[in-house]
DNA sequence: ATTCCACGGGAAAGCATGGACC
DNA sequence: GGTCCATGCTTTCCCGTGGAAT
């Protein structure tokens, strides 16, 4: 039944961006100018999770490559290259510059001179969920460097905006911004469909069926293939050949679990034991927190290292804290896993 | 109204790591 | 092998804050 299963993958690229020609068409021409050697404007990409933002943005870059050869493109993810350091690491990387740079013992400034002497072809580097960016300085040294322009990808500009200081501030507050909405149900019901025509044997699924799975989806895109992936791979192990109403119904809160468990993967042990804390309680004042943690853990980390964990939780959106000083609670978050939308 | 103190978060120091250099 | 050095991670110290206790 599975024709092709690469196109359920996130990080797929299709071939044709499906309802998004207008932003696509407007990051187009903010990086044109890189075609004739002159420096373009920064880039910014806004809007939640799973509307399309990452995928117009190399979808951009690679019709840009397409165009000529003289041009550099990068992608970093800065979730996991999380500090200066490693996005500059990163984009030599990409460049192949990075041979003779030995981890750890090579100081960020040379980095930098490399990837300034590194200037023969234009550079244009998406750097997605940069707002997970801890020191956000190597935005204004990249800034600086004129063959490199920047493409940023977040999701909410006041949150990126707000954390910089002030003349990082000016330079990017006169940068395109291209805000991203979330997808109506047609809209996702024909991406899906344009996955489904390459990936899944003819009539393996109704329309009707797709329209289900975009209404669970809330217009996000990602969690829309991820429940039409995780439905597929059931019924294909069933020997099925076609999708079932039951495939679907289950795959909707399987997809979300498996999302959820994903994002848990990528935290640490200690913030793994916390989270699960945070969770058993529902809410949780910050000392309760901190006992409960102590008790449960073999070697626990001080209490100022696990007020710095919670706070990367919270900026991951896996948690969530209210209030302030000794009236906070800790709860878990569930917009990240898209369980309160609608 | 005043004091108390749990909390968050900044700064600095300590520790571990791993390559460079001798 | 030993020493040096830069870095990331962790702890220690500290201070301002605002809700809670008095």
């Amino acid at each position: 039944m599975i024709a092709d299963a690469r196109v359920f993958q996130d990080t797929f690229l299709p071939d044709e961006i499906v309802h998004r020609n207008a932003e696509l068409n407007r990051l187009s021409g903010i990086v044109q100018p890189v075609l004739e050697g002159n420096p373009a404007e920064t880039a910014c990409l806004f809007g939640p999770t799973g509307v399309g933002k990452t995928c117009c943005a190399q979808y951009a870059l690679e019709q840009l490559r397409e165009t000529t050869f003289d041009i550099e493109t990068a992608y970093v993810n800065c979730w996991h290259n999380y500090n200066g350091y490693r996005v500059l690491y990163r984009l030599l990387e990409e460049l192949n510059r990075t041979l003779d740079v030995h981890r750890q013992s090579t100081p960020k400034d040379e980095l930098y001179d490399r990837l300034r002497q590194a200037d023969t072809h234009p550079y244009v580097v998406i750097l997605d969920e940069v707002d997970q960016l801890e020191d956000k300085d190597v935005l204004y040294d990249l800034y600086a460097l004129p063959h490199v322009t920047m493409i940023l990808i977040a999701n909410d500009e006041q949150d990126l905006f707000s954390g910089l200081d002030d003349r990082l501030y000016s330079r990017l507050r006169g940068s395109e911004c291209v805000k991203f909405d979330r997808y109506s149900d047609d809209e996702l019901v024909s991406i899906l469909e344009s996955r489904v025509q390459r990936g899944l044997a003819e009539g393996a699924i109704t329309r009707e069926h797709l329209a289900l799975i975009a209404d669970a989806a809330a217009g996000d895109a990602r969690v829309a293939i991820g429940v039409l992936r995780t439905a597929a791979r059931q019924a294909s192990y069933d020997g099925a050949t076609e999708l079932s109403r039951a495939d679907i119904d289950a795959a909707i809160p399987e997809a979300r679990s498996e999302l959820r468990r994903k994002t848990l993967d990528q935290l640490i042990a200690d913030q793994q034991l916390l989270y699960e804390i945070i969770d058993e309680h529902g809410e949780v004042a910050p000392g309760t927190l901190y006992e409960a943690y102590e008790h449960r853990c073999d070697g626990p980390k001080s209490r100022r290292m696990v007020r710095n964990y919670l706070s990367k939780m919270e900026h991951y959106n896996v948690i969530e804290a209210d209030g302030e000083k000794r009236s906070r609670v800790y709860r878990v978050s569930e917009a990240a896993f898209g369980t309160t939308e609608r």
